[in-house]
DNA sequence: ATTGTAATGTTATGTTATTACATTGTTGTG
DNA sequence: CACAACAATGTAATAACATAACATTACAAT
């Protein structure tokens, strides 16, 4: 499995500002409502964004939610393994934690060494009610 | 002839007919996929194959993969824990395994615990190679 | 037969993502 | 500088996935 450190070229200025859009939301964001973020930046069609998120994608910056089509900013100052992590998504106030979990990560390993799959990346989403929304 | 596992009511017409799509594929198909399959049978619009979905995802005959926007035919003699299922999707070619891991529901779910978040539904979809493809 | 409800049909639209191609900007080389 | 090579951006069109709104049909209970 491939380490991802937040690699730190310097971003192109579709890039900035994508993740800025993303790191200033307090919640995943979808690439149209980036795109209309950014309409006043000069931004006119997806592809400026969905190319600029690509890239933030790959230098591990942001995450993608599968089961949301949307992003996030990665909230993690130590990304070892951002191939494995785990987000918690709340499904009443919509807001997501990221979490890594070493025992976890080598469960899976071991599960897929089992079955003889290699595997190369691990979507794992938990959806329910985060503890703010369980108390109100 | 033993009960399928699956209790359930009486399919309809459409949803049988998805039902068999999915369950004689031989990996996920996609909405679309299944209503050109079925035009045949009198389908033209999305919305009955997605009508039919819902239901056979209700019933637990059918899962839907978060990360492909595709669904499968669920494939377990025992479907316990539906809602925890790991998947492991081969990026070669295209074949799916659907596995319950009891000792991996538990762990989730301690993390769940430990952040007091009320875990309803887990997506585990792992991408790599199957033992077939990793011996072409 | 009447009525209520589930299932289905139909049209339109909304949302997410990619393909193809044109233009501009930047960098290194002779 | 000239100019080639490449990276980044812009633009238009379209593909792929999903739902809303409303009309009709099937069928069982009274
Ligand atoms: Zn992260
Ligand atoms: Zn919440
Ligand atoms: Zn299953
Ligand atoms: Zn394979």
């Amino acid at each position: 499995m491939s380490e991802h450190i937040h690699a730190h070229e310097k971003l192109t200025k579709n890039q900035t500002l994508v993740m800025d859009a993303l790191a200033n939301a307090d919640g995943p964001l979808s690439a149209y409502t980036i795109l209309d973020q950014l309409r006043g930046n000069g931004f006119r069609a997806p592809l400026q964004v969905y190319r600029a998120l690509d890239k933030l994608l790959d230098s591990g910056l942001v995450h993608r939610l599968e089961s949301l089509n949307a992003f996030v900013a990665c909230r993690h100052d130590d990304c070892t393994d951002h191939e494995q992590t785990v987000f918690m998504i709340c499904e009443t106030c919509g807001k997501v934690s990221e979490i890594a979990d070493k025992a976890l990560t080598q469960h899976l390993q071991k599960m897929a060494s089992a079955s003889q799959f290699s595997l190369t990346k691990a979507t794992i989403e938990l959806r329910g009610r985060c503890k703010a929304c369980k108390t109100v």
